[in-house]
DNA sequence: CTGTATCCGAGTGGATACTG
DNA sequence: CAGTATCCACTCGGATACAG
C-alpha cells in the first residue's frame, strides 16, 4: 500500500526526469503547464469557490474549458469537488493538500506575468525594431 | 527612460490582472504556461547552452518547436542568442537578467512534477476506480 | 446553477526535406 | 551545426444548444 516504492526509488535515484519524454512526469508537466490551470489554482488560493465564482473570477474562460480543466485537476488530485444537493445544486471547488503544495508555484508564475509584462513588452518592441 | 511609469502604476494599482483576458499579462501568461518554455528555461539554469545541447537535453522536442520556442523567448527578452561565426556556426543560448528571475519558478514547476508524479498517478488511479 | 453534448474553424506541432 | 520551409493530421477550444 502507500505509494509505489518502485517509482519513489526512481525519483530518489534521479531517474524521474521531466526532460525524458518517456517519464510519467512529462505528461504531467504538460497538463500543469496550462494557462487555465495556473489561473484556477491561483483563484483557489484564498479558499474554496463555487463553479460560478470561478467562471466570474477567471475572465474569458469558456464553460467547456472551465469544466474540463477542473475535471483534470480533480482527477490529478489537485482540487476537491463537493456537491451540495440543494436546489439548485451548489458545487464547491477547493485545493487538496497536494494542490496546496502546487498553488504557490502557479501563483508565482501568474504574478510574474503581471509584474514583468512591461519589461517583456519593451523587449518585444526592441526585437521588432531590430528586424 | 527606464520602464514606462504608466503601466507600472497600473500594476501597483492592481490594474494589471492576469484574470482579465484583456490585460497584456494574459497572453504573456499563455506563452509562459508552456511545456517547452518550462523545460528550456530549466535547462539553461546552469549556464548557456548550444542549440544542439538543448535539443539533446530536452528529449522529444522537435527541431521546429525548439527553434520556435527559443525565438519567442528571445523576443520576450527571456533568453539571449549569441552567434559565433565559426565554421560550422555555433549558437549559444543563455538566460537574460529577466529570464533569470523567471527561471526559478519554472524550475520549481518542473521539479514539482517529478517529485509529485506518483501522488498524482495514485490520485488518478483512485479517480478511475471510483467511476 | 452546474453542467453535458456536438459541431467545427483555427491553430498546434510532428515529420520531412532542404540550406548557409 | 543550426536552422528554414512546407505539408498535414490532429487537437484545442469557442459557440451553441440542451439537461438534471
Amino acid at each position: 500500500m502507500a505509494t509505489k516504492p518502485d517509482a519513489r526509488r526512481r525519483v530518489e535515484a534521479g531517474q524521474c526526469d521531466a526532460y525524458d519524454p518517456s517519464c510519467p512526469s512529462r505528461p504531467l508537466l504538460d497538463r500543469l503547464a496550462d494557462k487555465w490551470v495556473v489561473l484556477l489554482l491561483s483563484a483557489l488560493a484564498d479558499g474554496p469557490l463555487r463553479y460560478s465564482d470561478l467562471a466570474r473570477i477567471v475572465g474569458g474562460v469558456s464553460q467547456k474549458m472551465l469544466t474540463q480543466t477542473l475535471r483534470v485537476m480533480e482527477r490529478d488530485g489537485l482540487v476537491s469537488r463537493r456537491v451540495t444537493p440543494s436546489v439548485p445544486v451548489r458545487v464547491d471547488y477547493g485545493l487538496t493538500p497536494l494542490g496546496w503544495t502546487l498553488m504557490p508555484l502557479m501563483y508565482a508564475v501568474k504574478e510574474w506575468s503581471e509584474v514583468h509584462v512591461e519589461e517583456v513588452e519593451a523587449a518585444r518592441a526592441t526585437y521588432e525594431a531590430d528586424l
